[in-house]
DNA sequence: TGATCCCGCCAACGT
DNA sequence: ACGTTGGCGGGATCA
């Protein structure tokens, strides 16, 4: 095995490197054994797993090909002798086995490929760490790492030694719950808090003094720490077989999840992670290598993490330069859902699993009375929606479920997408599997409700029916109470998520920008009262924006479903042969970019009632006029436009938007806000896609209501920031000044004008107020522009009691409350 | 370069 | 004592 993958490292003495190469195997002279060729043949027994892996990237497969060629025979020697004689030589690069192709994300991707995101609760898998790392062909300390992080969020379960059970996501949700959970009783916001407050001090005064105590104050909440989180129903398994519950790598990994769960951009940059990590062990000591190994841990982690799709990698730009940083793509986590704790409780090891999905059986039953099914077992957030929509540009549009163990139905995946997998980019794998997932989920969350099912096949579906116009479907939806608007005029559909119980969500939709990639000026928003009515028969779009947004990067996936996209029905057939059950899969996934909408209704309709449902009233569409751009920002509009009248927002009531688009003319320069569709939560769990009309009544197209402001007032009134009556002025001035966590040295901050320039304003007007921008790093190809505008208001409550109002180029926007976020020159964007 | 992170030594553990 | 785990960090790769 290790033969195999072990190619030379590079041009050092042949001889020795070979024995190293073959430390198991017989002097460096012996040819490969047969035995050995056996289990690392790629086209053996896992060779299905294998295709399906390489078929995704031609890449890896070529050479894999290759590779067995040079395997079986003798020549694999002088081959390697050859090349190495020719190191510079394409041939010997490209024989070797890529960094990348040995990389832990793919190895966990082919790892995940051998089992079902959700295994039959009837019969237990088992995972045997000697085979899986013989079929992968890998070393088991590899698999090691794997199993680690995956134990960490329960989706694996230690049995014995060499031997685990495998859950798959049954327990993910509630795991993360309780990450959530325990993330926030440990006060990980507050710590990032202070190690960005930290960051920010160093940058300005080189005295490392007041560090001390920020040190201690961090240092000094710590407390459960080092504990490994356990499930109820799990630990008694994990516990009792595995004694070192404390174990790094997990435990990490737990934390790790921990700060995307708790902190409000769910965006942990590594280097805070790390700093988190250590910080709660020993005491601040900042030891170097020690930080280094932190970070070296993370990356792996966040390497199995990212296989799983429950984050991707980001990075925030600062003025310090790029810094790696991961996103959440998870599942949302809303906060208050019950822990299901309907455990039942005698459970020997595997059991665990059934139980725990027993109990959420349970608790699904609870929720929908009807529905007894096991598979929807899990709650899922419709959140999930969004998520997924933000996760558009994930091609492959094959790999309709993950993969199974069972070769047969690998083989049967393939067949049905030969060219596409073809197609697609060895790294972009992954993706694949996010989409699995995705689809898994959907496929769930569908199977929930026949009513859904219904709902949305119907229309989003129909693989024979030809490149449908979107309108006939469209009205439908539209036709209904909710204050969604027509999904067929963006790529973005509109989506109103189910609000927490607390409070109304709104949905406000501002029109993209079509200037993603510009910075410097600021678009001209408008804030236009629209009656769902009215919306509905909108079908103006800027369909170069909209295309750019979610069907850029060619995304497949995205491209499928769109039922703009005349291509979309090319796909359909390949779902023929499926269940019912998997036909239902796929058109969720389709419905996701689409319907949304209806896909929301749905779940909100099967979900519960009690779910407060937005008034129609509440989309407040923010089109952008289109034309209105830099001309219409001369230094004086920049200067101090915004004339905004005292306009009371008061709360919409149905159908209707309370403001008018004159009223909102303000102008922010420097802010730059992209498509969005807000969804605004008053505790901040809300995320919508947004549904963005371009030039709809664009009739304004002079003025440049700017929708930050808007938004913000409405935001900060219905959230109860301040008075219905109160209007926070619309940034008549805004100066670019350091943020920190003390709002008043944001009042004095010319000294630091040049930190963050346009990124992060503040409105003198309002004190307390600060809005921060991420602009993408580079407007690279068709990947999504990852602009992130956020806006960040201090609650009149405590001192350090913020809320965020951020909208994510994507679509996506949230508001949420929480302690102290201090902006932190962070543009958070591009990944890799 | 700096960002990533593969690789495998070797110590802690389990049996 | 021996096999299993997995902490760790040197140094190769990648971007």
């Amino acid at each position: 095995r290790s033969v195999l993958k072990t190619p030379l490292k590079q041009a050092a003495t042949s001889h020795s490197v070979l024995t190293e190469i073959q430390p198991d195997c017989q002097p460096l002279t012996t040819p490969p054994k047969p035995k050995e060729i056996l289990p690392a043949d790629p086209w053996t027994p896992t060779s299905n797993l294998k295709m399906l892996i390489s078929a995704a990237s031609p890449e890896i497969r070529s050479r894999e090909q290759r590779r067995e060629l040079s395997n079986n025979t003798s020549e694999v020697l002088q081959a390697k002798h050859c090349l190495q004689e020719h190191l510079s030589g394409d041939e010997y690069e490209k024989s070797q086995p890529s960094r990348k192709e040995k990389s832990l994300g793919l190895l966990c991707h082919k790892f995940l490929a051998r089992y079902p995101d959700y295994p039959s609760t009837a019969e237990n898998t088992y995972i045997c760490l000697d085979e899986v790392a013989e079929e992968l062909n890998v070393e088991r300390r590899r698999i090691y790492d794997i199993v680690n992080v995956l134990e960490s969020l329960h989706m694996v379960s230690r049995l014995a030694k060499n031997r685990y059970a495998w859950h798959g996501r049954h327990n993910l949700s509630k795991t993360l719950h309780a990450l959530k959970k325990v993330g926030e009783e440990n006060k990980y916001t507050q710590q990032i808090q202070l190690i960005k407050k930290r960051e920010y001090e160093h940058e300005f005064d080189f005295d490392g003094e007041r560090h001390e105590e920020t040190a201690r104050s961090f240092g000094s909440n710590k407390r459960s720490e080092t504990s490994f989180v356990e499930l109820p129903g799990m630990e008694f398994c994990a516990a009792s077989v595995n004694s070192r519950k404390d174990k790094s790598l997990r435990v990490m990994s737990q934390k790790f999840v921990m700060l995307f769960l708790v902190s409000t951009p769910q965006i942990v940059s590594l280097e805070v992670a790390a700093k988190i990590l250590i910080g709660e062990d020993q005491l601040e000591d900042l030891d170097k290598s020690k930080f280094k190994t932190k970070i070296r841990r993370l990356y792996d982690i966040a390497n199995v993490l990212s296989s799983l799709g429950l984050i991707k990698k980001v990075h925030v730009t600062e003025e310090r330069g790029r810094k790696p940083a991961f996103k959440w793509t998870g599942p949302e986590v809303l906060p208050n859902i019950q822990e299901t704790k309907l455990e039942t409780n005698s459970a020997t090891c595997p059991p665990p699993a059934s139980e725990s999905i027993t109990s959420k059986e349970q608790c699904s039953k609870n929720l929908f009375p009807s529905r007894g099914k096991q598979t929807f077992t899990r709650h899922p957030s419709l959140i999930k929606l969004v998520k997924s929509i933000e996760n558009d540009r994930r091609k492959i549009q094959s790999a309709p479920t993950s993969p199974v163990k069972i070769s047969a139905r690998t083989d049967q995946n393939l067949s049905a997408f030969p060219s596409q997998m073809a197609q697609v980019p060895a790294i972009a794998k992954h993706q694949l599997e996010e989409q699995s997932k995705k689809a898994k989920e959907m496929k769930i969350k569908l199977s929930r409700s026949d009513l859904e099912c219904n709902l949305s096949s119907p229309e989003v579906v129909p693989k024979p029916e030809p490149p449908r116009t979107a309108a006939p479907s469209q009205p439908s939806a539209l036709t209904q109470p909710l204050g969604v608007c027509p999904p067929s005029h963006s790529s973005v559909p509109p989506v109103i998520l189910p609000q927490t119980p607390s409070g109304v969500s709104y949905a406000i939709y501002l029109h993209p920008s079509q200037a993603h990639t510009v910075t410097t000026y600021s678009p001209s928003f408008m804030l236009q009262p629209l009656p769902c009515a009215n919306v509905t028969g909108i079908k103006s779009i800027n369909s170069k924006v909209l295309n750019k947004v979610t069907t850029e990067e060619g995304d497949n996936q995205v491209a499928t479903d769109d039922p703009m996209k005349p291509l979309a029905a090319k796909e359909r057939p390949t779902i023929k042969s499926e269940t019912s059950s998997q036909r239902c899969l796929k058109r969720s996934q389709a419905l996701q970019e689409n319907n949304s909408i209806k896909k929301y209704r749905s779940d909100e309709e099967s979900l519960d009632t009690s779910m407060t449902f937005f008034p129609s009233g509440y989309l407040i569409p923010l089109t952008q006029c289109t034309h209105g751009n830099k001309a219409g920002f001369s230094e004086k509009e920049k200067a101090g436009m915004c004339s905004l009248q005292p306009t009371t927002y008061s709360p919409p009531i149905a159908g209707v938007i309370p403001v008018t688009a004159s009223e909102l003319k303000v102008n922010i320069p420097a802010f730059h806000i992209t498509p969005l569709n807000i969804m605004l939560s008053p505790t901040s769990i809300a995320a919508a896609p947004v549904l963005s009309n371009s030039c709809l009544n664009s009739s304004n197209t002079s003025s440049a209501p700017n929708p930050s402001s808007s938004v913000l007032n409405f935001t900060l009134q219905h959230v109860g920031l301040i008075p219905a009556g109160v209007q926070v002025p619309a940034s008549p001035v805004l100066q670019h000044v350091p943020v920190s966590s003390q709002p008043e040295n944001v009042s004095h901050g010319s000294e630091n004008m040049n930190l963050q320039e346009e990124k992060v304003s503040k409105n003198t007007a309002t004190p307390g107020l600060w809005w921060v921008e991420w602009e993408p790093s580079v407007p690279k190809e068709p990947q999504e522009p990852q602009t992130v505008t956020e806006i960040f208001f201090r609650t009149p409550g405590g001192p350090n009691t913020v809320s965020s109002l951020s909208a994510n180029s994507d679509g996506t926007a949230r508001v949420s409350q929480g302690t102290l976020y201090i902006p932190q020159r962070k543009l958070e964007v591009s990944e890799d």
